[in-house]
DNA sequence: GCGCTGAGTATAGAAAAGTAAACTTAGGTT
DNA sequence: AACCTAAGTTTACTTTTCTATACTCAGCGC
């Protein structure tokens, strides 16, 4: 009998089918950047662009679409704006990443490995990271609390402290 | 000079910003499960529902779509289909999930990690992760190849092997 | 051979996202 | 004062995705 089965014992419901899932961490994390350009931005800023027509410019997102996540971004907290003055022109506002924002970067790490390993071109990756300093590559690992790395399959899921079943119809 | 400067120092091109971004890792990936309810079937699976009618229950998701997300996740080797036989109906087909599958568990512990810090509700969250045997909690880090934990401050990105710029127009 | 069940398919309408282009704004230059 | 530029906003239109519901199909029990 797994974690699921336990807590619910003897009610003939299924705490895995029947739990209400509103509160599921990925899906409030994918309500803010599972939205088309948002992680796209994100990379952006993290290949070190910061400024309005440098995110139009690369990615070729609609204007109205970029400004509308741009000001998301800013709002949950994951970009600031700073301002920036060319020589010669008026300050303006520039976009840079929050410690909310870097606390994305493993999540973000994750994608880029796995696609690195089954959808890259035959040459290669387009971009590498790697350990500032040391230069070493790094990738995206499951580690527990006690500092071992964790195979994929040997994490199991629990019902956690606001663990809840749907309310009923 | 960054390492994205070097590349085409001189050229009066900006590697940064005209670079072709067709072939990123990150975009690729999410052409795959950035799809809404994607990664919430992959999440059920990995909370261990297998069966059509468990991911629509749970999830709530509409039938069409959920067939369609499921046949292409069994297209790229994501899931595979075995067969169960309830005593005294027909075998059916059920999902279960395979290594390249597997390998996106990185990436998702990392989205439920940031929701888990960010997004949770004030009692924690609904799930927890752990070690299976230790029992202790996971969460993705970032490491480098030479085993030190990595700070995402830590991570630079630089132009890999298929690096190419943007078709000129 | 008839109904039941799980696993789908089909279809139509609603909502969201994408595209394109014109318009606005606020300071700095001339 | 008129002009330029980056950073937007606005509007109108097209395309894609999502949702809801009805319908089909294939075996098993009766």
């Amino acid at each position: 009998m797994d974690a699921w089965t336990e807590v619910l014992e003897g009610t003939g419901m299924n705490a895995r089918l029947d739990r209400d899932t509103s509160n599921c961490s990925i899906a409030r994390t994918l309500e803010i950047v599972g939205e088309k350009w948002t992680i796209l931005i994100l990379r952006e800023v993290w290949y070190g662009s910061s400024r309005f027509s440098d995110f139009e410019r690369v990615l070729g997102c609609p204007r109205n679409l970029l400004a509308t996540r741009l000001r998301m971004l800013v709002e949950e907290g994951i970009l600031a704006t700073e301002t920036y003055k060319e020589p010669g022109s008026r300050s303006r506002p520039k976009y840079v990443i929050t410690r909310k924002g870097m606390d994305l970067v493993p999540a973000v790490m994750g994608l880029l490995q796995w696609g690195d390993r089954y959808r890259a071109d035959p040459e290669g990756p387009a971009v590498l990271a790697r350990h500032r300093g040391c230069g070493a590559p790094v990738d995206a690992q499951i580690r527990c609390e006690r500092g071992h790395p964790v195979q994929a399959e040997d994490v199991e899921s629990v019902p956690g402290p606001a663990f809840r079943m749907k309310p009923a119809e």
